[in-house]
DNA sequence: ATTAGCACTCGATATAATTGAGTGCTAATA
DNA sequence: TATTAGCACTCAATTATATCGAGTGCTAAT
């Protein structure tokens, strides 16, 4: 073993299981890991002299600190690093398909895609013990199948829109000169015929303005795109879900003094969690971001795992948890990659 | 003054209001009041020692205790309800009404009650810095005023229910058989008409036997019948909204030690507080339940201050504020009485 | 390269001392 | 009779001090 300081060498293979060894040891117990101790723990054929020695080592090489000079060696965020590299190396993912049961039923006759998620999160916070996060895909980018309007009352009527993934979108619109059904259902052919096959953000930027300077057969048409640009107007996307906070009050580091402010940030200022999601969306697959690879200054001390989600080939939202830097990776790795694909399969499924 | 100790008798009227200002200090200050700096802070003119033997009263009275022998007095649940019942007297509940903004344009054209519930919660929280509450109306009871029927892909179908509220009911139905237009627009017209003025735990209950039993005018009612009792069956209601907990976060006296976990249990069994509140609506009007009224073991040091809402006539829901004893009741009881009367409007005016 | 031995560190825990805002009681006063 | 001044007492909170023990780094022997 090479007593030398250097910053940065690769780890020989029994340094390297021991340092995983250690960083599972601290995840699980949340206890500083002593070498004394630890060797007895897994009854290891080597001295607690030499494990401080090779602790030594890896605190040199800055996989592993200590809180203060006479207590055990806790991991730091390089350390979190290996272990979860590994991990990720060497996962199966196949397996863990059975662990959760998604209500595929009751999924499926729901067209409000903001209850699909909050299912699908409530789901994974409670699964994981951690909060779930989930950024769903702009409704802006959905794509329009059809529009039909329907009459509530004298002045009102309901403008209902569906996409193509099969969400629908409902609003009320109040008219002032009374409309008859068959001008609702001359509208709705029209409206369908136009704004079918766009996405909504197109239809907002400019096929309204497209229509309204073009001629159509229909009679009325200015009244037929008042509604639904009304309708549509503010489609609001709170794309954001956050499930499961609960859980983290449950956890005795996070709620210590001063970690509880980087928690509460985290309820209050869902920007964060969104501009942390958003970033993930640059690319495909698991990732995760360990204590200060989360580039928040308010956020401290925390990790997230997360994964994108498609709809047949395009990317569009992540899904993932958030949890203290020692969070049971092994566990919670598996279980957002699980989900994630669980999410692909079902819009997928839905938009075909 | 008498210093015989009478277990329950009118306050003198000093007393009294001395008693307003104890409970009214401790509730902005959160320490304990004592004599010496009591009479000093409001520039009493009477001596410490008098204060010292009014407190003893009070006392013995039950309006007050000691957290401890040598430390200030802290009301009793006794001292807050005396407080509470004297603001509920002289209370001028006719202003308040610009402090919230609500968003009624948004609200107007919402149509999912969910969402609307959830706007107004949030308004609720952020107003009034602690937890809020609310019980919606059972979506049971809720009146059919029209079903409409939309095709989505070959075999899927949009069932849509409006109810006399204007609150929409949307799920998607799979069927086997090939429907054309006309099957639809001939089933919408067909349930529309047999439901109509029924509220859905009617139809659940019995509506639909009946129907199935007697002769219809048109082809295919069976298959009318299982759309649409498909669709309403699991008409779910989460009916329990619980907005704000973080305000309680920032609550020193909430995060403290066991507190927490009264705090949890909150947050984990909703059933607890739909428990509450489905209590308060045995009564109309403004309720508020101090520490140990809340009749919940799981529940510590919490009060509640809720009012009920109508549309029309009808006791439909409740809405309020859950936070710590020492609560800020002048600020709050107002408040959620202002916002109990602006959900009332808003139904009301919905439904008509 | 490993290990035994040993002096040293320092958070955690326990114990004692000090402080100060509070009390109750009594006797004098208005 | 109600109020007040005076005084001894209480006790949480703070500060200071001692002890313990699991941990370390270093050195010399294996």
């Amino acid at each position: 073993m090479s007593r030398d300081i250097i910053k940065d060498r690769p780890l020989e293979e029994r340094e390297a299981s021991i340092l995983q060894a250690i960083v599972h040891d601290y995840i699980t117990t949340g206890k500083p890991v002593g070498s004394r101790s630890f060797v007895q723990k897994y009854s290891l054929a080597v001295s607690p002299a030499t494990m401080r020695n090779i602790m030594f080592d890896l605190e040199s090489l800055e996989y592993l600190k200590q809180p203060h000079t006479s207590a055990g060696r806790i991991p730091t965020d390089k350390g979190y690093r290996f272990y979860v590299n590994s991990l990720l190396d060497t996962y199966d993912y196949s397996l863990k398909e059975k662990e959760i049961s998604v209500k595929e039923e009751a999924i499926k006759r729901e067209v409000h895609l903001d209850k699909i998620f909050s299912i699908i999160s409530k789901m994974l916070s409670s699964e994981s013990r951690y909060a779930a996060v989930m950024l769903t895909p702009r409704f802006d980018f959905t794509v329009v199948k059809r529009v039909v309007l329907v009459p509530m009352d004298i002045d009102e009527i309901l403008f209902i829109l569906v996409t193509r993934t099969g969400v629908v979108l409902t609003k009320k619109v109040t008219v002032s000169s009374n409309l008859t059904q068959d001008d609702l259902y001359c509208f709705s052919n029209y409206l369908t015929g136009e704004l079918c096959g766009y996405a909504i953000y197109e239809i907002k930027d400019s096929i309204f303005e497209r229509l309204r300077n073009e001629k159509a057969a229909i009679n009325n048409k200015e009244m037929a795109l008042d509604i639904a640009q009304l309708a549509i107007s503010e489609s609001e996307d709170p794309n954001l879900h956050l499930e499961g906070i609960e859980n983290l009050l449950k956890i005795p580091e996070m709620v210590e003094n001063d970690r509880l402010q980087s928690l509460l940030r985290i309820i209050e200022e869902r920007n964060i969690i969104r501009r942390i999601l958003e970033k993930t969306l640059e690319k495909e697959g698991i990732q995760t971001l360990i204590g200060e690879e989360i580039d928040e200054e308010q956020v401290k001390g925390c990790s997230m795992v997360s994964t994108t989600y498609k709809i047949g080939n395009k990317l569009v939202g992540s899904v993932g948890v958030i949890g203290p830097t020692r969070m049971d990776y092994e566990k919670v790795v598996p279980l957002v990659d699980y989900t994630g694909r669980i999410v692909t399969e079902l819009l997928t499924k839905m938009s075909k």
